[in-house]
DNA sequence: TTGTACGCGTTATCAC
DNA sequence: GTGATAACGCGTACAA
C-alpha cells in the first residue's frame, strides 16, 4: 500500500504538499498540483484513514444503537440511515441492543472507542442514565435520538406526533360512521414502552373521542405488546364483550395485521361490520386483504433528517440544549376502514 | 483523556509496562500489576482503539454488505451477526447496497478504507469481478459470503442446500397426496437471481418430481420476482389453469404469503384444496392462518458462524483457496399443508 | 523485571 | 509556494 511519503518521492515535494493537494489547498500551483495528481493514481494511493483519525481525532463513522433490527420500522430507519451517511461519505456503526437494556452500556462504550464522531439511538434500549454519561464522557459527539424523547442537553430528539396521529387514526374512524372505537395500546412496560410515541397514541385517542362527544369506555382500551399475536387476542377480547366495538384504533401494524386475522377467524367482514386503523405503515399493511388503513410514519424522512443533523452538528459542534423535532405521521387510507370504490 | 503516559507516569512505571499489563504479559510482577491497574482505574484509562489500529493495522471491525436489509430474511442474518460479533468484542460496519450494483464499489471501497478485518457479503449485490479486485487489494482480509456462491480463491461461502430443500419442501406435498405440484420460481434477472438458491430450488423441486413419477408439466412453473405481489399474481394464473395444481411449492415466503391471499380470495380452503409450501421461515409465516408451511433457512447459524469463521481466520489468515459450507434447511409443517389435529 | 526510543501515516505549524 | 518537523497514542525491539 502506497503512502504518502511514496507520493511525496515520486512527485519531487514533499509530504505537506501532497496532504495539501489532497486537502484541496488553495496555495498548490497548478504544475506542482498536476504533478501530485499523477504520482497519487500511479501509486493507486489511498489516504489512511485511521492515521488521519489518529491525528485529527475524528472516526468519521457515526454509530447507531437500535433497539431491535427486525422491527420492521427501525429496519426501514437504518436502511435510510445508511444510505444517507453514504452520500456523507461517513460509515455506519451498528448495534443491535435486542431489548436488552444491559447492552446499552457495552454498545455505547464501544460507540466511544471507535470514536465515533456521532451517534443515533433508534427505540428505547438506552437508558437516559446511561447517555447522560456518554453525553459527559465524550462531550463533542453530537446524539440524535429517534422516537425516544431524551430531557438531556446537547440530545437532539426526532420524533414522531403521535398524539395528533392517534386523533387523525381515530377521527378518521369517527368519520366513517363508528359510534363504539376501541384502542389496542402498546405495552406499559418491556420492549417499547418507554418509545415516545406509546402513551401519546392513547392521549390522541382520547381526544379525538372527547372531541366527537363520545364517552369513553375503559373496557374498550386493550394493552398489547406490539407484537402481532397480542393484537390478535386483543381484538378477540373486545369482540367477546357485551357490546363490541364497531371500530378499533391499533397502536401498532404489527398488532393490527393480528387484529385483522383475529377479525376474519370471527367472520366480521371489514370495513362493514368492523373498521381497523394501525400506526407505522410498514410494508405489509399494502398487501393483506383489506389493506390495512394506518397512520405512516415517515421513515425515509427520519433517517435522512438524523443523517443531515448529525453531519451539520459536527460540523458546528453539539449544540449545549435539549432540542426536539417534530414530524408527522399520515394517514393511508385503505380497504380496512374504507371499501374500494368500485 | 488519559492517555498511557499518564497512567505510567501516575503508578511510576514505563509505557511499556503499562502496555504489558494491559495485554497481560507474563513477565510483569504481580505488585507493579496491581499498581497500574490501580492508576487505569483512577485515571478512567481506556486505549486508543484509533491508535492501537495505526500501529497494529488491524480494525477491530468488521464490514458486511447486505443487499438488502428490508428482506426479512437478511435482517435476522444481520442481527445474529451483531450479536455473534458483540461476543468477540468486534464492531459491525453496515452497508446496505439496495441491490444496486453499482453501489458495490463504494461500499467496498469503504469497507478497505476502514481497514475492516474481515468481510461478510450477504445477498448478491456485489458482483464476482469487484469482490476479486478487492481480494487482490486486501489480500488480508477473510471474506465471507452468504447465499451466494462466489468461486473465488480465498472467499469461504455459506450456502444452504437448497436444492435438498426444494426437493423436500416438494415431496412434502407429493406424500401428503399431491398429485399436480406447481413452483413459483424465483426471478432469472435483476434482484436476488444471483442469490445461490434460485436455481437449486428449482432443481430440487425437479428431482422431487421425477422420483414420484410424476411427469413435468412447465405450464406449472411460473416466474415470480421474490416479492408479495407476484406470487399472488402467479398463484392466480395458476389457478386460471384448465387444470390447477392441488399444490405449490414457492420460492420464498414473501411470494408465498402473496399466493396464500390469492389462494383465500379464491375461495380456495388450505390446505383441502390446495397446499403451499414456503422457503425462508421469516418471521410473518407462522402468523399467517393457516400458518405457512415453509423450509426455514437457518438464519442465526449463518450469522453466528460467519462472525466465528471470521474470527477464526483473522487469526490464522485468510485460506489461499475456496470453501463452502453447506446448511440444511428443515422443513416447518404448519396448516398451509397439514390441517391441525384436532 | 523494567525502561528507552522509534515508527505507524497523517495533519498542522512554522520557517524559508 | 514549499519543505521540515513535531505531534497524535500506542506497540515493541532492544537495552539495561
Amino acid at each position: 500500500m502506497a503512502t504518502m511519503k511514496d507520493v511525496a518521492s515520486r512527485s519531487g515535494v514533499s509530504v505537506a504538499t501532497v496532504s495539501a493537494v489532497i486537502h484541496d489547498a488553495d496555495w498548490v500551483s497548478d504544475s506542482t498540483r498536476a504533478r501530485v495528481q499523477r504520482a497519487i493514481e500511479a501509486t493507486n494511493y489511498r489516504p489512511n484513514h485511521v492515521a488521519r483519525s489518529l491525528k485529527t481525532r475524528r472516526g468519521y463513522a457515526i454509530g447507531a444503537i437500535v433497539s431491535d433490527l427486525t422491527n420492521p420500522f427501525f429496519t426501514e430507519v437504518v436502511r435510510s440511515l445508511s444510505h444517507a451517511l453514504r452520500q456523507h461519505d461517513r460509515s455506519l456503526f451498528l448495534c443491535d441492543s435486542d431489548h436488552q437494556f444491559d447492552l446499552g452500556a457495552t454498545n455505547l462504550r464501544m460507540m466511544q472507542d471507535k470514536q465515533v464522531d456521532g451517534l443515533i439511538v433508534i427505540g428505547d434500549t438506552v437508558r437516559p442514565r446511561l447517555l447522560a454519561k456518554f453525553l459527559e464522557e465524550a462531550p463533542e459527539v453530537p446524539v440524535i435520538a429517534i422516537e425516544r424523547a431524551y430531557d438531556l442537553d446537547g440530545v437532539c430528539c426526532l420524533l414522531v406526533d403521535s398524539e395528533e396521529g392517534g386523533y387523525r387514526a381515530t377521527r378518521h374512524l369517527i368519520e366513517n360512521g363508528a359510534t363504539r372505537v376501541a384502542m389496542i395500546n402498546g405495552p406499559e412496560e418491556g420492549a417499547g414502552s418507554t418509545t415516545y410515541g406509546r402513551a401519546k397514541r392513547y392521549e390522541g385517542y382520547r381526544r379525538a373521542l372527547n372531541e366527537a362527544g363520545l364517552t369513553f369506555d375503559a373496557a374498550l382500551v386493550e394493552q398489547g405488546t406490539f407484537r402481532y399475536e397480542s393484537g390478535k387476542a386483543a381484538l378477540n377480547r373486545l369482540l367477546s364483550l357485551p357490546t363490541p366495538p364497531d371500530a378499533v384504533f391499533v397502536a401498532n401494524d404489527m398488532m393490527a395485521l393480528g387484529a385483522l386475522e383475529a377479525a376474519r377467524n370471527s367472520g366480521r367482514n371489514l370495513p362493514h361490520d368492523l373498521m381497523l386503523v394501525g400506526y407505522d405503515d410498514i410494508p405489509l399493511a399494502s398487501l393483506t386483504s383489506p389493506g390495512l388503513t394506518t397512520m405512516a410514519m415517515p421513515k425515509h424522512t427520519l433517517g435522512t433528517t438524523a443523517a443531515t443533523l448529525l453531519h451539520k452538528q459536527i460540523e458546528t459542534g453539539r449544540p449545549t440544549t435539549a432540542s426536539r423535532h417534530m414530524f408527522d405521521a399520515t394517514l393511508v387510507v385503505r380497504g380496512s376502514t374504507r371499501a374500494p370504490t368500485p
